[in-house]
DNA sequence: ACCTGAACACCGTTCAAGT
DNA sequence: ACCTGAACACCGTTCAAGT
């Protein structure tokens, strides 16, 4: 059913994904998606998780910076594929299973960079939150007629450089 | 009628704010609205404006750092109220008349640090979408369990930390 | 020309009737 | 006990009928 759900998301944007509407997709009566879902909020729970699970993540033997810009390209490509789908990451808590993925990825990074094991968690919010809102402008239009890959080039270089120096 | 949008959306909450509400509230008939809006979207731009528009901007004459540090609160203080609506300024062209506030509140705080005139436009986009993500992600509640507090305080370290050594 | 009620094409979810 | 069709209480918006 999520399978059905998530393509339906893909290719008609969130505003088609309707209870009715996974059910036809899936011939069957509406009702019955109450027996696997219990309400719509979770099957968007489930697309949020898909959309986390697809987030592609870097090979921790990269150059930490590497790992960083791959992470954020990715992050990127997956809010400019699911716009609307993307800003439900905010309204998620941080801590879900699905969630360490991408969290570890970050981690990794942060550790290569040879930050101290103590400061990771800290780290990883504040650049997680950065390259949430990030993607989220980017996808949503909020910076429109901008020059967002030149931003992100430059903010790399900041980040870098204060993890070079930390 | 965006008075009467707004409080609706305050009282209780985004959800509730429909065509048919509105209309309700103001003892008119639904189709009306239309003369004044066009379209729901209308109404929902007319709200976000008006959250950028309450959103508190600090004096220009304070200490740079307490102008981002008041900045930022208020900003959160304004998702932590409207945390549906909030989620909207992802989607919205960063570039409305009503964003020239808090956009020019940056632009002064970044202006006193010493920051030069032609980095201060991708500095403020980039600052903006953080507190931004910080404050959607805070009021949405993905920072669930955490110290968003502290998380602050140690990102306007960093912050202060690579302005003044710029 | 302007306004607006009824109607259309949808929603998510409850609940009672059917098996 | 399990399943589900009809029904309920909504939506945003069109459009034709009324003034």
């Amino acid at each position: 059913m999520l399978d059905v759900t998530w393509e339906l998301a893909t290719r008609k944007g969130l505003s088609a994904v309707t209870m009715r509407a996974v059910a036809q997709e899936l011939d069957v009566n509406p009702m019955t998606l109450y027996r696997h879902v219990g309400d719509k909020q979770g099957l968007l729970d489930g697309l949020v998780e898909r959309l986390l699970l697809e987030i592609e993540v870097p090979e921790p033997s990269a150059d930490w910076r590497e790992q960083l810009s791959l992470l954020a390209r990715s992050m990127r490509a997956m809010a400019r594929r699911h716009p609307d789908l993307f800003l439900l990451l905010f309204q998620r808590p941080a801590v879900t299973p699905e969630a360490v993925g991408p969290r570890n990825a970050v981690y990794d990074a942060l550790r290569a960079a040879g930050l101290p094991e103590e400061r990771i968690p800290r780290a990883e919010r504040l650049l997680s939150t950065f390259m949430l809102g990030f993607a989220a402008s980017e996808a949503g239009g909020r910076f429109r007629d901008g020059d967002p890959d030149g931003d992100m080039a430059f903010a790399e270089e900041l980040i870098v450089q204060v993890l070079a120096g930390a």
